[in-house]
Parts: C-alpha cells; structure tokens; sequence
DNA sequence: AATTATTTTTAGGTTTAACTAAAAATATAA
DNA sequence: TTATATTTTTAGTTAAACCTAAAAATAATT
C-alpha cells in the first residue's frame, strides 16, 4: 500500500515520462509537484527503495514496470471519478480535477471495478485522455493537434493539451467539447492563426488555441 | 479546513456524546478511534483551542455548536456516500463502511449537494441511520430495540445498532433488511430470547439479536 | 581548460499525529 | 481516612513529509 504522497509523486513521475519521452529530472517533479526539490530527493529515494523507480544520483529517475503499474491505477481512479462526475453528477469538465485528485487516492479495488462498471467501462475521460485498463495499459489513439490539420480538412475534438480553467472555458464559449466536428476553412502561415467553422458558426483562433486542442481525423 | 485526524475525532466525539448523553471522556474516544488516550489529550486540547469543543482536564470534553455542526457534516457526507455505495454501485450494506470511512473526507461543498440530488435527498442510509441536512440537522425517528417489543406486536426494521460484518451478514441469511417487517411470536422471560416472523418464515432469535435491531412500530 | 551558473543532494530543522513511560489527578476500597 | 486502583495528563520520542541553507556534482560560457 502507498501513501497519498507516493501516490502523487509516481502519477506525477508517470506523466512527465509520458510528456518527455525520457529520464524526469528533480527538478520537473518538483515544479509540477510544487515543492522543492530537496523534498523530491527525499521521496524519490523511498520509492528506489520501494523498487517503484530507479534512481541515480544527479541523474534523474525512471519508473519500474512495478511502478508503472501503480502510477497507472492512481491515473485509471481519477479519470474514472471524473466521468462519474461529469456524466452523473453533471459538472462542468472544468470543474472536476480538483476533486478527482482527492478522489483517486481512495483504497478500494472493489470499488472501482463497479465505477467502472456502473459507468458503462468509457475509455476516455471528459477531457478526452484515455483511461488506462485495469492491468495499466492506455489504449493509444492517433490525435493530432488541431495546429497540425491544414486548411479545407476537418477532424473531431477528441481532448485538450492545456486543461486549465481559462481554455476550457474559452472552449465551452465557442461550442467546443468532446465530440464536437471542426472544419479548418483558412490558415494564416505568418502566425499560424486559423479560421475555423463548429457547428453553423465560423470564427478566428490563435495558434495558442489551435496548439492545445487535439482532433482526430480518420 | 480540518484535517482527516481532526475530523475523526470530531466525528467519534459526535457519535459518544450521542450514544452516552454527557460528557465523553478521554478513554472512550482512544477505545473508539483505536489510540492512545495521550494521544486522545493532544487532540483534544488542539480541538478545544480551534472552539471545536469545550475541554477541562480530567473532565472530558463536549462539542460546541460549531463543533457538532463540523461532527454532522463529516457523518452526512459518510451515509450519503453507503447510500450510493449501496444504491448506485451495489455493493452488500455490510462491506461499505471502510469504504464510506475514506470517502467522508472529500472536501467539495459542491460534491456532496450534487450527489445528494443524484441520490434523491434520502433521509436514512442502507443501515436505517439517519443522514443529517445540509445544516447538520437530524430527523429524529422514534425507532426502538425488536428486545422492547411485546409479544403479539409487530415492528418494521429501521437499522441495525450494532454493524459488524458478522451480525449484518446474520440479518441477510435471515432475510432481515431496512423496511421488512418482523413479527414477534413469542417471548421468553428467563433469557430474553424470541420466536419471530420474517415474512412466511418463523425461527428463534437471542437476546443479543434482539437488542441490536432497530424497529418502529406506529 | 577554467570559470561561472545551474541542478541536485546533504544536513539539519519543523510540523502533525502518533507513541511510551512516568507523574498527577480522580475514583474506589479497605 | 488512608491506601489502592484507575484515569488522564505531561514529557519526551518517532516517523512522514515537508522546509532552508550549504555543499557537491554537472552543465554552460568565456
């Protein structure tokens, strides 16, 4: 069994390798964490000798298979408890990381092999980011940045990159969610600013926008 | 804001005042929260200093207003999570405690108005206890021991007092639940023991059956 | 290559909530 | 009433998870 501590740092540690494709350094899980790094050093070289990650000094650290798994389950219980409150309770996706993240620290296996039942087993979370199985495998889906489709094509919102409040509910202004069809009608090569049509409407985004938002062509 | 330590205790100290109806001393909180009794003086004199509670040494302590109000909102948000536990996931009313004893600690005013509409504002949870109002307020029902019933009367199952695993898994071999209707044969004088009716079924009870189920008779 | 800057670690301290052991207050019994 | 027993508190430790400040290792510049 984990702390709530543990568990936070391995979920942590688990996105950064997914982000960077490499070691996570000290400082990364410090800042993302928000604590010092002298704190991180303590935690990472418990969970080293708890075989959850390796670790070198001054060399950053790497999650075990064991580790993996752990970080896996913690990330499959906050995605869950957000479809549960999305989708039953009815809050807003911009709402509902602050108690998913109390949510995911709840001990009970039983428990979310009959969420996940009672939610019918999604596998993707309101913001679109799938939900790892219950062995800790994430089905992988081939979503492109909306900045990445050229002008004329047109794919289907499937997450956000940014998950901040602000965005998301710049996205809820415009009509964007989950599902919802975006046609690219022009693209300024400049700045990479687009214009883009959601439903009847057609309006201007910035590149900001258009880097954080993730489409699914087919 | 309190903490999972401190709402524990305010919690326990809740459930003794109402079960002894005087002062609750420092024993009987250590014995409840399986502690130490200096432990239990730590707390105590933290809780009293944060107006939780009225503390005299030696004396035992007593929840203020504030205090209580703290106390019921921890115990509302612990029966309205069995309730869905039971209603919504269900899960057996005798495997949700520890469950609900996690749960109760989720800090979101939000959560707990939504899942109280979600569940349809249910006044009792699965054990037939009563689940306080938003205002920390209690409807006091006029349920009483099946042992203070007479023979030839009859009484509906409110709850249980005792809620081991054990005695709930008794009630379900018996077919006993919240609402079913138990009618007492017969009574005897020397031990306190019972033939009773469950729906076409008669059978014995003892004493210690009897003293731990709740009925309301009117 | 040597200096400077950054990152990371070590060493030592703080807080929370537990603990043990001993002292003090209260309650019970002779 | 004095002696004994029980309850409660105080004093001093411990462990987890954080902190600050200083030292050590690594990286970047000149």
């Amino acid at each position: 069994m984990f702390t709530l501590a543990e568990e936070n740092y391995l979920k942590t540690i688990f996105h950064l390798e997914h982000d960077s494709m490499c070691e996570v350094t000290t400082n990364a899980i410090a800042e993302s964490i928000e604590t010092k790094p002298s704190s991180v050093t303590d935690m990472v070289q418990k969970l080293a000798e708890k075989k959850m990650l390796t670790y070198k000094r001054y060399k950053g650290v790497q999650l075990t298979e064991e580790g993996k798994k752990v970080a896996a389950g913690v990330v499959r219980k906050h995605r869950l408890w957000e479809v549960f409150l999305v989708e039953k309770l009815h809050f807003h996706w911009d709402e509902v990381h602050e108690i998913a993240e109390q949510l995911e620290h709840i001990q009970s296996e039983e428990l979310i092999t009959r969420l996940d039942q009672f939610l019918g087993s999604p596998d993707f979370d309101p913001h679109g980011d799938p939900i790892p199985d219950k062995h800790g495998v994430l089905k992988r889906t081939e979503k492109k940045l909306l900045s990445e489709i050229e002008k004329n094509e047109q794919g289907v919102c499937v997450g956000v990159k940014e998950s901040s409040p602000e965005f998301l509910q710049y996205l809820d202004k415009k009509k964007i969610s989950i599902g919802t069809k975006i046609s690219v009608l022009g693209k300024e090569f400049f700045d990479g600013s687009m214009i883009i049509q959601v439903g009847t409407e057609q309006f201007f985004i910035s590149i900001k926008i258009a880097e954080n938002l993730y489409v699914q062509t087919s």
